[in-house]
DNA sequence: CGAAAATTTGACATGACTCAACTGGAGTGG
DNA sequence: CCACTCCAGTTGAGTCATGTCAAATTTTCG
């Protein structure tokens, strides 16, 4: 599949447009080829561009003073991913966008985005539906953050997204899931200071 | 200000219509009176409206199997509150929306919310920048969780938010911010083992 | 006013972190 | 194709941040 095809289907599946409709929204975006650790998205700068991701994956961390990385979101297939904070508001970004293995993105500019949902009411609901399953998903996710131990997040995560582990290193999904690198690998191998 | 005229600034700040489609927007809104500890939303039960806060508090939470209760967040004036996955999937709720004060809520049912949006893509732009929004506040949210710690997120909370600190219990701001109520409650008092 | 709920405090427990050393692959270049 | 390096992952030991439990105190509100 083209990530053109790829980026239609998409969008087919969640609003109903004619395939010249479609047409013209694909051609808003831009495909993007990324080597592995290539970096989309720097702090200080402004965020030009949200990412659909057709292929690969990407993730975004923030750094502290002290340099310690902290996984804030990953991607994969037919996920977005961008500094929302940076692109919504067109402010300088806090976060890094980098890919974790070769990867094909399609860009779409902030200008570009503006002038589809002016254009077409069609696409004004598209990012609607987007950006609402979007904060679902995060509510789940910070139900997890507050609810949940170290071991249980791993294991949510395993049972949701068995697919990622292979491509995420573990310090990474470490920081994704809020844990030291030293303490994930101690949940995998089920030395969990279990007594006994 | 009444909470007609409440909602109608609301629409207006974030985009232009005039003042007979801010009366449309308004009239899909039902006011609704709701005092301490009420519940508008409750799992189990499919989620039929978002709340609009005109004046008062709430605040949206979880229970586990042992009864512990923590909060996911928390609404004043001008926030938006819900279960967003039930909401907006219409599925069973898995949270609670409760009024921590009394309070009045401007209520929006689903399928008035998609009357609104087919009607005029005005109203699809607005529903569109308040998911928006809502990401990328939660994005910061998510940050503040994975960077911070219980003394810092609390802090965090009080620069930003010093006006709910009235209305709100500290059990439930501790578990707003992830935290016990007795750790809170040290913090609070600068007891937090500081050696000396 | 009185009961119930919220907060505080102390003592203790523990989940998770830090640091440091070690292991094991994955490149890389000779 | 071996030796070297580098980085991710593992492991152990010790520590710390935060949690739990229970009792005392204060506040809230019916």
């Amino acid at each position: 599949m083209t990530s053109e095809e790829a980026i239609k289907q998409f969008l087919k599946n969640r609003v109903e447009v004619s395939e010249q409709e479609a047409d013209v929204f694909a051609q808003a975006f831009r495909e993007k080829k990324l080597r592995r650790k290539q970096l989309v998205v720097q702090p200080g700068f402004l965020t030009k561009h949200r990412y659909y991701v057709v292929d690969g994956v990407l993730r975004s961390f923030i750094t502290d003073d002290s340099g310690q990385e902290t996984t804030i979101a990953l991607a994969v297939k037919d996920w977005w991913i961008t500094d929302y904070n940076s692109f919504i508001y067109q402010q300088p970004a806090t976060l890094f966008v980098e890919a974790l293995t070769n990867a094909t993105v399609l860009q779409l500019s902030y200008e570009d985005e503006q002038k589809l949902k002016t254009a077409n009411p069609k696409y004004e609901t598209f990012f609607r539906i987007v950006a609402e399953r979007g904060l679902a998903a995060q509510q789940r996710r910070i139900i997890t953050g507050l609810t949940q131990s170290a071991e249980q997040r791993y294991e949510s995560f395993v049972e949701r997204y068995p697919e990622f582990l292979h491509d995420i290193p573990q310090y990474i999904l470490a920081s994704y899931l809020g844990m030291s690198t030293e303490f994930l690998s101690r949940i995998r191998n089920n030395r969990v200071s279990k007594k006994g």
